[in-house]
DNA sequence: TGTACATCAGTGAACGCGCGTTCACTGATGTAC
DNA sequence: TGTACATCAGTGAACGCGCGTTCACTGATGTAC
């Protein structure tokens, strides 16, 4: 059967995956490793043999979801034209629904925790890079310089704009600057309808 | 001399700033009542006298700081023309000395916490419009709605910008966010010379 | 094929520390006479 | 003006709880013979 490495391997996962979710719903310092663990459907004392700390874990957990973004976004810039994929990434961004549920992208909902921890901060740099030359991939203009001026505004904007929907203390609010947002970001007509179509698909 | 009720004002307003410094700084979660009350210049004590708890300070925070930045763009939009206005207002807070301190919008620096503390969010969801309506008064555009489209905007792309910066591992990179997010929101050659003097002023 | 042993992922009790909160006390300031 | 008292902001010891981390132990799985 499943080889004692990979058995490892795959608790090691099953933790990685339900940090993932506990803290970007409630924040590294509102998920303690006992929480974490049983999310993982494991026991507090077990979390030891995969990782050294929780510092760590925080680190690891901000890279692969980060590092997972870039290769999405980076795979449909190649498999689409570049009107495609940067409707698929700005509107599956700015999604209501993946924003009101804490599914949403790690920069917006841990990016302030990992600004705090050196250890978080070096392991995403390359990630950042990933995600921005991903998006440089689809975005207009003549020049590369151009295109990664306007990945640099278009990630700002997209950040920003799922920070500010969380933030906001009214649901009409909140859809507003997502809308806004990923109407700059795309052209006219495009992500609108995709965007209140979410919401009712939330609703449901 | 002071009236004892002026004198217990200027108390709770000193564990206010004293709060708004490290929480900005530090997250809510990464500071305690008494690391705010030894800055304050008081015993951790005395902090229930001011304040029924961790959490409703951390609320009045936020709200303190996104007021006084909404009365600042406010008074900015009907003391100058609206390109003074809106120069000032980005390039002060895209200012890379601001954003490397932890002086910058409580919007970028405690902005998950709030989204994430009902009392919080609940605080500051007034400032969130009045720094949108400020904001509008300073874009151009012929209708309200246009505006109100372009602060929206604008606003998550200055958020999401300074996010990045202080995220960002290297100082380079930082400060290429800054001013892509700068140029994107101002008429060309306005904002990059104030940015980049900025710089030479924190080396000094 | 069956038995004994070794390995090691996982368990859960325990430890120590820090943090939010409480409370009896202090001492400075304002007031009454 | 001076004295006694009341008020109350601030002090700092103490409490309880939760969290990160450790560690002796368990029990399942793989291996040697």
């Amino acid at each position: 059967m499943a080889e004692p490495a990979q058995r490892r391997a795959e608790t090691r996962q099953r933790i990685l995956t339900a940090a993932g979710e506990l803290f970007r719903e409630h924040g590294v310092d509102g998920v303690g490793v006992d929480a974490v663990m049983k999310e993982a459907g494991l026991t507090h004392g077990g979390f030891y043999l995969h990782f050294p700390s929780k510092e760590a874990l925080a680190a690891e957990v901000s890279h692969a979801l980060l590092a997972r973004a870039a290769k999405k976004w980076l795979e449909l810039s190649r498999s689409h034209d570049r009107e495609t994929a940067l409707e698929t990434i700005v509107s599956q961004y700015l999604d209501p629904v993946r924003v009101a549920s804490g599914q949403c992208c790690a920069l917006t909902t841990i990016g302030t925790d990992v600004a705090r921890r050196t250890s978080s901060k070096t392991a995403v740099g390359g990630d950042l890079r990933g995600m921005l030359d991903a998006l440089a991939q689809c975005l207009p203009g003549r020049s590369a310089e151009r295109r990664r001026q306007r990945a640099l505004t278009a990630l700002s904007t997209m950040v920003g704009a799922v920070v500010l929907a969380r933030l906001a203390d009214e649901q009409a609010l909140s859809d507003e600057v997502l809308r806004a947002a990923a109407a700059s970001l795309l052209p006219a007509g495009k992500a609108v309808n995709r965007l209140a179509s979410g919401v009712e698909a939330a609703a449901g």
